[in-house]
DNA sequence: TGAAATGTTGGGGCG
DNA sequence: ACGCCCCAACATTTC
């Protein structure tokens, strides 16, 4: 096997040129390096990405062929099982090294890892880098040894664990072999008809280029109010760097010394946004440790849980026709745009699993489906906490009350009235519970229940009662 | 990264 | 001045 050949650079969850190691090691190597992405729609079985998340991808793949084209070196975009596609491009292009950055998710462990043993028996280099995370499963353990549980020592040890090493710049230029692939327009990862991608459109731009902007923004004027901002559903508070990080647009070593950076030794400051930053390093390390987290639920004894099969409240929760404000606009904002404020994603989590009793495995199919952040970890480990199967997770009597929600963080109403216009003539006062308004209110505000917004589904005293009554005989029968 | 019920406190109106 | 009541504002407890 000649140790002359070109290296391939397997592109996955990494779509950048900076901070992006095994770019940096490929380039380092010497020879020629071949861009490759491979669109694999076996291996991750359900988990192959919705169809929100396949719109980000589309863009992102095509702002990461043109970054890479411009530094010399065109993206090879090929499709199939990772592993056939990999020994096919690698006895095409007599290549000598494979060079990526590491999934976490359990299927692709089990892949890559079967995929280094093949390639080096063959005498092939094959070598992979930590691109993705602060810091990889393994590397903070608890002081029993094990994996962390709880969030908050997590957190601590975080903190104190040595600084990840400051992220490296995009390599000047990238010396390219041949190339020749397939075309993105012909892996159809935007919608046809109808096209549903307007939202989307308007509200991201996919891509590194993008993501950098975003994140310049968001220090710029959000980070030092992002402790109080950050809940406020009606301001643009939050980092929304969601999407660039699952995809790797971003890496998570870029925004930790950029928020440091920009606190300019007053590190408190960005400490409540970091936290955040630390709640995505939790989920992936508990997903790498429990890799049934998206199917079962973490603590095994929820097993027995008496969920309903509620379809006609998991329909109307899906499409914001629930008769709550708060949840309804939060489910809007997630079909118009792909992403949902934290917030109201809590508020509708909760309304699914609790008020509606339906298993949590249903929203976060549909959060899969749905969320241009779509991201394994994140979407399992939370839709856990929701239900109080999770580690570390809400406990169970823990019910938000969706009316109280909005009065306390949409107290002006910017949020519903923004994704809810046909309540936007109603006053503050009446708009978080309209289902109690006046009939003059009502009709003053051209609010008819019913016909121009659902009667809410059910009571909220009654449900939360009923929520409350299943997890005690629940718990009763277990114990 | 709750809500609701219940308990406590303290200011103010009033006889 | 004093006791009494009301009630808002907190604090605590329970689910």
């Amino acid at each position: 096997m000649t140790a002359s050949g070109p290296t391939i650079l397997w592109f996955r969850q990494d779509l950048r040129l900076a901070d992006n190691p095994a770019l940096a090691a490929a380039v380092a190597r010497g020879h020629p390096v071949m861009p490759l992405y491979i669109l694999d729609d076996e291996t991750p079985g359900p988990w192959r990405p919705g169809a929100a998340a396949r719109w980000w991808l589309h863009h992102s793949l095509a702002a990461l062929a043109e970054d890479l084209a411009a530094k010399g070196a065109p993206l090879v975009l090929q499709r199939g099982p990772a592993q056939d596609v990999l020994d096919e491009v690698v006895r095409e292009s007599g290549a000598a090294a494979v060079y990526w950055n590491r999934c976490y998710e359990p299927f692709a462990v089990d892949r890559d890892t079967a995929l280094q043993r093949d390639l080096r028996a063959r005498g092939l280099e094959a070598q992979s880098f930590n691109a993705g995370l602060l810091h990889e499963p393994g590397s903070l353990k608890s002081g029993a040894g094990g994996p962390y549980k709880v969030f908050t020592p997590f957190w601590k040890a975080l903190q104190a664990a040595p600084a990840p090493p400051p992220p490296a710049r995009a390599p000047e230029r990238i010396a390219a072999g041949r190339a020749e692939g397939e075309r993105l327009c012909d892996w159809a990862l935007l919608p046809g008809k109808p096209d549903w991608a307007g939202g989307l459109r308007q509200a991201w731009t996919p891509g590194e280029a993008g993501g950098r902007a975003r994140l310049a923004a968001f220090l710029e004027h959000g980070l030092t109010d992002y402790g109080e901002a950050r809940d406020r559903p009606g301001r643009p508070g939050t980092s929304r760097l969601s999407p660039h990080l699952h995809w790797g647009e971003l890496g998570p070593r870029q925004v930790w010394h950029a928020a440091l950076g920009r606190a300019a030794g007053r590190a408190e400051l960005a400490l409540p946004f970091l936290r955040q930053l630390a709640w995505r390093e939790f989920s992936a390390h508990l997903l790498y440790h429990w890799p049934d987290l998206p199917e079962q639920p973490w603590r095994a004894a929820f097993a027995a849980f008496p969920w309903r099969g509620d379809d006609k409240g998991f329909r109307a929760w899906c499409r914001g026709r629930t008769g709550f404000p708060l949840v309804d606009a939060g489910m809007r904002e997630l079909w118009a745009t792909g992403w949902m404020h934290n917030r109201a994603r809590m508020v509708a989590a909760s309304f699914l699993v609790k008020h509606l009793l339906v298993p949590w495995h249903k929203g976060e199919a549909w959060f899969w489906d749905t969320l241009v952040d779509a991201d394994l970890a994140n979407n399992a480990a939370s839709w856990q906490w929701v239900a109080g199967c999770g580690a570390d997770a809400a406990p169970y009597f823990r019910i938000f009350n969706p009316a109280r929600q909005s009065e306390k963080f949409d107290p002006a109403g910017d949020y519903l009235r923004r994704w809810l216009p046909e309540l936007a003539r109603l006053p503050d006062d009446h708009l978080h519970r309209p289902w109690a308004a006046p009939a003059e209110v009502l009709a003053e505000a051209g609010v008819e229940l019913g016909r121009t917004y659902p009667k809410p589904l059910l009571d909220h005293a009654a449900a939360r009662d009923r929520a409350l009554a299943a997890y005690q005989a629940f718990r009763a029968e277990g114990t």
